[in-house]
DNA sequence: CGGGCTGCCTACCAGATGGTAGACACGTCG
DNA sequence: CGACGTGTCTACCATCTGGTAGGCAGCCCG
């Protein structure tokens, strides 16, 4: 119950955004009622702290896996990349609750992602400038920087994946997966020099 | 007084979110009473309307600009992207609002977005496909997602600028400006091919 | 002067909101 | 069986919300 709760939740939260959600709201989308989520959570906020840990734990589950593919290959940015786009890819509500904690609190979120984020920037940002020394990624490149800002470009990209497939129209299927392959499309010549052109040209 | 009550309540949405903001901050903010508030705008709805239509008046007013800068030099995306840049820069409540409208309500986002953007779109995808012509931008790049993902990293970039810049750490304005140079950097490294390199190389 | 319009106010309202109290069903265990 | 703990419910509450009614000061204009 309590899981059941969490989850529907975590989708009204991202959807809706806390203020705009309802703990009624979320007693209906469970099929219980109200005292019945007060029970569970003792007040709204708790059961909004619960959604936000929840999200972050779920980070934090994925992290072994980064360091496994990121001790692999030769192109470990972007297996790391890969790993991350399929982390929302997943469940896009992460990178709305995100977004949303992001604007809503500030603060808090700086705080709590100085945890959970500064060591995987520096892990990253040791990687690149180790790649910079190799001569393979863009030597101008502020490598702290440029992390923060591919993370805000993921974050963002997921959490408005409706609004921005319907702007660019067609298919929205189709229409995701072009603006998935231009984000790593941006990232990575943002990064790397050129000599290394993997990607197959495709018409644009 | 009108236009007191819309400032206030653009700042107040674009902090707190249409839900979390109620008519008595915005009254309070403005040092007026409730009725009054409610007397310009006959409804906290049409009060967000206004806020948001506002928002993006100033957006259309910026378009003749856009247009002459474009019109000019060889460069012309950089310097759409440095007025787009200053466009938000200069009240990043702007990409705030966007922001916030866009997960709040998607489906209205995307169809007035639609309106206002596409045509923009469909401008520097030309732009975009004519340089591919030239040979100085990626041939394998799609214009239209690429374009669409940067008006994502420009709006979220912005509008989680204090939670980014205090993530990235050191004294906040000069990481706001690291920030917006890996954003520039981002940009014109996945457009351009590298035989055009004009930075000047910085330390990173 | 005096009527009316404008713009702001105080007082108020119905409904929703987060949260509480307490009853009740049910399974468990002595 | 019967006491008890657990989890859900209905009923309720204080507060807050968006919005309304209506009064009133000041100004314009005849």
């Amino acid at each position: 119950m309590r899981e059941r709760i969490l989850t529907e939740a975590a989708r009204l939260f991202a959807h809706r955004g806390y203020a705009g959600t309802t703990v009624q709201a979320v007693a209906d989308a469970v099929g219980v009622s109200k005292p019945s989520v007060i029970y569970w959570y003792p007040s709204k906020r708790a059961l909004r702290d619960a959604v936000v840990d929840q999200m972050l734990l779920r980070w934090r589950e994925l992290l072994p896996r980064l360091l496994e593919v990121a001790a692999e290959g030769e192109d470990r940015l972007s297996a790391v990349l890969r790993e991350v786009i399929r982390f929302f890819a997943e469940d896009p509500d992460r990178a709305r609750l995100l977004n949303r904690i992001a604007v809503d609190e500030p603060e808090e979120t700086r705080d709590r992602l100085q945890g959970h984020l500064r060591p995987w920037l520096a892990l990253l940002a040791g990687y690149i400038k180790e790649a910079q020394r190799a001569g393979r990624a863009r030597p101008e490149l502020d490598a702290d920087a440029w992390v923060v800002e591919v993370v805000i470009l993921l974050v963002a990209s997921f959490s408005t994946l409706e609004v921005s497939s319907g702007v660019l129209g067609g298919d929205p299927e189709a229409a995701r997966k072009r603006l998935t392959r231009s984000l790593v499309h941006m990232v990575k010549h943002s990064l790397y020099l050129d000599p290394h052109p993997s990607p197959p040209p495709e018409r644009a």
